[in-house]
DNA sequence: TGAAACATAGTTGTCATACGAATTTGACGA
DNA sequence: TCGTCAAATTCGTATGACAACTATGTTTCA
């Protein structure tokens, strides 16, 4: 077994058996090294390998500490691979939204409240009257965000957070397709809001996956052109 | 910026930007510490993050390669971490189960061929035949995620697997309890498969929900009573 | 007494060097 | 043509040193 292997499989063993507990400090480098057998370079590549994958957080000067472990955190960490991915594993993600923003818009509808309903209005009155593609790409975000963390469940969220952060991050180049685009996205949110204003699952439900359906359609249709990324930063989930 | 952070960022570019393609060789890592300006250790321990999120793998003594960048292979570097999580984080995700099983079960029904029928109903025929609850454990493992690859989406197929490596690393202590589990759980898997054989997506997805929900069941029953995970090592997607 | 400034010890961040381990490559010879 | 072996290349690991930052306790001043 490799020292890496053995840094990693150690602290990973620690965690696992409730040694160190979420928010718990990790002994020093020097001790761990002595304790685990490996030497400090070892130890810190596993290190972070695991704050990589949100399981630790390292604090200069100070120490690393086991993070709280929450599931939206650990889903979350795939943020900073996905926008690498070509786009024949967009598709697969799109696939994956259409189940999710569904569901979350129909856990939404029974649990939203009129405040909420109030400042999604909002956010849709801004989009309309809207032409900035940053701003538009920010508030769709914000609205789609907005249901899926009155759902419920975090790890959905983050979830669907990571899944949404790559479509986000292309834009239309052809003017015509784009106005178009616009038109249809907002008819469609207006239908989501429309189901969640009368508490009724099922239509918010069914106008979430209309919306996933329609970007899928103009992700496909542009699969094989040349399209450009906005850029190569990935919008991380804590904004 | 951190030379670690320099690190990252560089590899992410390089990637990014389509300078280094899937299946590429990168540059030795002598070569990139000169490029990027860092030491040794910082690019290793760049390297390190990306190959833990699945974006690079390295060999000894050859190189470090840009992996293929499928999505199922980035959803599966989740699988190192969700044993990590508590109980009730695994609530969460169980619920994600909720959404994703069926819909996978749902997929399958219009797209699974008669073959695969017959040894989905030879496994389930071990299943209920077998006392053992490691062979069962492994058993039932390979009925869902045959029918989950059946569906046609290996990101899909790869979440789930994720999700469901941690239902799966619990015993029920009490004999009783198990037993009765056994039983819904071999109807559950039998429904299951008479929607799959009847080409009928909505049974199908619906006896895959039921199927989840008695999970959940069980899993919530539990939650606040002593628990002992089968082991810290949790199963890879890559059997 | 209280609080601000400082000194100190402890910890992580980074770099440089050296050598072992595995792979790759090319030359050599049968 | 093929196998064998040696050299070169590359990653794996260890060690030492110092900088950067944090936390803590002490001193000093108002």
């Amino acid at each position: 077994m490799s020292a890496l292997d053995t840094a990693l499989h150690g602290l990973r063993t620690l965690i696992a058996d409730g040694e160190l507990k979420p928010g718990d400090r990790l002994p020093s480098e020097g001790e761990l090294c002595e304790t685990l057998g490996v030497s400090r370079g070892s130890l810190r590549e596993g290190i972070r390998m695991l704050a990589a994958l949100g399981v630790l957080e390292t604090r200069h000067g100070s120490g690393s500490y086991v993070s709280e472990l929450r599931a939206a955190d650990l889903i979350g960490s795939l943020s900073l691979t996905v926008g690498l991915l070509p786009m024949a594993g967009v598709l697969e993600l799109t696939e994956l939204r259409r189940v999710l923003e569904p569901h979350a818009a129909a856990l939404a509808a029974a649990r939203i409240d009129a405040a909420t309903i109030e400042e999604l209005s909002g956010v849709l009155d801004e989009i309309e009257a809207s032409d900035d593609f940053e701003l538009h790409s920010r508030l769709d975000h914000a609205f789609h965000m907005t249901i899926s963390e009155v759902a419920g469940n975090d790890a959905l969220t983050s979830l669907i957070d990571v899944l949404r952060s790559r479509s986000r991050a292309y834009r239309i180049p052809d003017a015509g397709d784009a106005a178009e685009l616009k038109l249809h996205s907002d008819a469609g949110h207006r239908a989501i809001l429309r189901g969640l204003a009368a508490a009724d699952p099922v239509a918010a439900s069914a106008a979430a996956s209309a919306h996933v359906a329609q970007t899928e359609y103009w992700v496909r249709r542009y699969t094989d052109t040349d399209m450009r990324a906005e850029g190569s930063s990935v919008p991380s989930t804590s904004p």
